[in-house]
DNA sequence: CCAGACGTTGTT
DNA sequence: GTCTGG
DNA sequence: CCAGACGTTGTT
DNA sequence: GTCTGG
C-alpha cells in the first residue's frame, strides 16, 4: 500500500479520522476475539477442526476476512497496519547427522549411548537427539525428543500447541515458555546444518546454513514432559529463534539461536547464579557457511546425503 | 476472584 | 502450571 | 519448515 | 486458504 499524508484530523465532511480509526479497530479485535471463542467452544465439543472452518463459511463468519477489509480502511485512515510489520520464516528443518558417540564425545554427555540413524531432514514431530543436563546427577545427557514442545497441561486429544520455535525476544513474556525456561529445562539441540528457504516470485529456493567446520552447533532449546498414562511420558522440545546474522538475512528474517561453546555451561544451568538468557544471541556470520541445495529437501519423504549437495 | 488461553510464521 | 482479561 | 489433503448429511 | 502429518 502506498504511504499517504494523513496530517488531517478531521476529512472534509467532519469525520473524526483517529476516532474512526480506533473504531475500526476495536471492532477488529472484538470480531477476531469472537471468532477464535466460537472455534474454541466448538474445538472443546469435540468438533474437528475441518467442520469448525465449515461452520465458519456456512454461517457466513469468515470473520478474518472480514478483519482484513477493517485493516485496509484502518490503514487508508492512519496509514499503519493493525498487525504492524511481518518478519519472514523461521527454523523448520535441519540435519544432524553426527554419530550418537560423536555427539557424546563433543558434549561431554554421559549416559548410556541411545542408537539413532543420521537425519539429513530433520522435521518437526520427529524423534531428535537433545542434549540436557540431568538434575540429580548433575551430568549431561544424551537423549531422543520429540521435536513441538507439548506442555504437561497439554490436552492431547485435543492437539493443542505444539510450537517448534520460541522467540529468544519474548522468551520470559509467554506463559508456555515461562515454566520449562525457570525449571531449567533449558537443553541444547545439536545440528550440522539447518535449511531455510528464500522466496522467489512463486518459487522457493532452499539453502543450507552449516559451521564453517561443519561441526554440530547447539543451539538453544527448552524441553518438557507430560506424563501420557502410567508409566508412559512423552518428552519434547522447542528451537528458540532470534535475529539473523548478515549471512542468514540474505536468505531470512529469522534464524536459530546458536551458543558458542562456552555459553553452554550458562545455559544447561551448570553455573550458579549466571542468568541463561543473557546467552541467547545471534551468531556471528564469519562462524558461518551458506549453500544452496536442492528442492525435494522440502519432502521429509526425502533423507538421504544427496539434500546436503551443494547446487550451482 | 474465575475462566480461558497459553506459539510460530506469514497474509490479508 | 501460570498469565491475562473481565 | 513443506507437502498434500480438502466429506457426508441437513440447513437458519 | 487452511489444516494435518512428517
Amino acid at each position: 500500500m502506498e504511504q499517504q499524508e494523513h496530517d488531517a484530523e478531521r476529512a472534509g465532511d467532519g469525520t473524526d479520522v483517529a476516532k474512526l480509526a480506533r473504531d475500526v479497530e476495536r471492532l477488529l479485535w472484538r470480531a477476531t476475539a469472537a471468532e477464535r471463542m466460537l472455534a474454541g467452544v466448538l474445538r472443546r465439543m469435540g468438533v474437528d477442526q475441518r467442520q469448525i472452518n465449515r461452520v465458519h463459511a456456512a454461517q457466513d463468519l469468515d470473520l478474518a476476512h472480514a478483519a482484513g477489509e477493517a485493516n485496509v480502511v484502518h490503514e487508508w485512515l492512519t496509514g499503519e497496519s493493525i498487525w504492524g510489520e511481518y518478519e519472514e520464516a523461521m527454523c523448520g528443518r535441519y540435519a544432524i547427522i553426527d554419530a550418537p558417540s560423536d555427539l557424546r564425545a563433543r558434549f561431554g554427555t554421559s549416559n548410556p549411548l541411545i542408537n539413532f540413524d543420521p537425519n539429513y531432514n530433520a522435521a518437526p514431530t520427529q524423534a531428535l537427539p537433545v542434549i540436557r543436563l540431568h538434575p540429580k546427577e548433575g551430568t549431561r545427557h544424551l537423549d531422543l525428543l520429540q521435536w513441538g514442545l507439548v506442555p504437561p497441561w497439554a490436552d492431547l486429544a485435543n492437539k493443542g500447541l505444539q510450537p517448534t520455535n520460541a522467540r529468544a525476544e519474548t522468551l520470559l513474556e509467554k506463559p508456555i515458555f515461562t515454566q520449562p525456561f525457570r525449571r531449567g529445562q533449558r537443553c541444547l539441540v545439536p545440528m550440522n546444518l539447518f535449511y531455510e528457504w528464500k522466496k522467489l516470485g512463486n518459487t522457493k529456493q532452499p539453502y543450507a546454513f552449516a559451521a564453517v567446520d561443519r561441526s554440530p552447533f547447539a543451539v538453544a532449546g527448552l524441553w518438557e514432559v507430560k506424563k501420557v498414562s502410567e508409566g508412559e511420558f512423552l518428552r519434547s522440545f522447542t528451537v528458540i529463534t532470534g535475529k539473523p546474522n548478515q549471512l542468514v538475512q540474505e536468505v531470512h528474517d529469522r534464524m536459530p539461536i546458536i551458543l558458542p561453546e562456552s555459553a553452554w555451561a550458562t545455559w544447561l544451568g551448570e553455573i550458579p547464579n549466571a542468568m541463561p538468557d543473557s546467552v541467547l544471541k545471534t551468531l556471528p556470520a564469519e562462524l558461518m557457511q551458506a549453500w544452496k541445495v536442492d528442492a525435494a529437501v522440502g519432502n521429509v519423504r526425502n533423507n538421504n546425503p544427496g539434500l546436503l549437495d551443494p547446487l550451482p
